[in-house]
DNA sequence: CGGTGAATTCAACGTCTGTAGAATTCAGCA
DNA sequence: TGCTGAATTCTACAGACGTTGAATTCACCG
């Protein structure tokens, strides 16, 4: 990452470059640390060691570039898989252990962290994100319990999960921010499980 | 608001002006809706009906001007002390009555959104909000109860006002955007509450 | 061996940004 | 009345941005 224009030589190279690939790793960190107004195509094709219109020819506009980074490399429904083999009354915390491994790991960090700081201000970016919520969140729950107002369940359980993120992996807040994955999961999963199974309505 | 440069004339004009607080309301929108690297100056002064260099006359640079109108102005101690004469069994319920009423109220919704939604993208204002969170949330906690990890569990709780604030108004996600103040506070009273009382350790 | 098309860079455009300095008009005080 | 300083606007700079078009180099297929 991050090597600069090698030879200013112009014109095609030899073998295999995968610089789509480049760009599109590259991408996915930019927009995570600063979100899609924030980041820069120039910054993007610095970091994958490319020149900025090169960007353009593979993927046109910048919006069409974050489209193309945030495909979710996962089916969250085969991610969630495991959970539904547990024991119903500990689903919350499954969920949160999930959530959190999510977070742990590299490449669905970046992409999770790129949607939260790029959705609160863009409209695009939350209209992608209220689509994610709705496919995986909400079939999570409608799939695992068969309760009533569903949405809205599913809603709430959001709500949590997005304020989780935000607390512990973007703005730092301590000592949620330093807590061991235990902790969290023993404090945040018995509120999933509430609002998977409580009266949620006055 | 948004009233253009009226006449093109420079040089002082007669009366109060009240200027200064003209550009600090709007500076509080435009931070409101783009958060404060989204916002630009130019705008702020367009709808304060003023010139750029005039906002540079008066906060020096967006930074100041930034925490000058993020100063909040009800001390939130105040707003809370209504909450510690309930019920001690329905005070999460109280504190998100509260923070819902924060959100309905125009000026502070402004800030509280301008803060949100800088805090995700821009560290400055993400230190604010730490601040913010341990001077209010925390004071609160501390004060309400004396239980043990007072810290940590303000920090959960924060995790959900902030999580609430986003979906429902920020991000806006269904059903959760429309419901009821009264279903929001049976849904998510009991999270807080959970969080002041319960054990949240493993 | 020649030609087509993809990969790559260069240079440039028009626009927007935060900020600065100088000029102008006026209020308030001596 | 005259001076000082605050309020206000104009003009401008220097840098960054997304995007575009043309030029160059190469891989691959016939």
């Amino acid at each position: 990452m991050s090597a600069p224009t090698p030879g200013g030589r112009t014109g095609r190279r030899s073998g295999e470059s995968g610089t789509r690939e480049a760009i599109l790793e590259a991408a996915r960190q930019r927009f995570a640390e600063h979100g899609f107004d924030g980041a820069t195509i120039r910054g993007i094709a610095a970091d994958a060691g490319v020149d900025p219109a090169l960007v353009h020819h593979y993927f046109g506009t910048k919006e069409r570039l974050f489209v193309e980074a945030m495909r979710f490399p996962v089916v969250p429904s085969e991610v969630l898989a495991s959970v539904r083999n547990g024991d119903p009354d500990r689903l919350g915390e499954a969920i949160v252990r999930t959530v959190l491994g999510v977070w742990e790991t590299r490449d669905l960090r970046a992409q999770a962290e790129a949607l939260i700081r790029s959705a609160v201000t863009n409209d695009k970016a939350a209209a992608m994100l209220r689509t994610f919520v709705t496919s995986t969140i909400l079939a999570t729950v409608a799939g695992l319990t068969n309760v009533e107002d569903a949405e809205y369940r599913a809603s709430l359980v959001a709500s949590q999960i997005i304020g989780l993120g935000i607390a512990r992996y973007i703005v730092a807040l301590e000592p949620l921010a330093s807590a061991s994955v235990d902790d969290v999961a023993a404090a945040v999963g018995p509120t999933i499980q509430h609002y998977f199974t409580d009266a949620v309505r006055a």
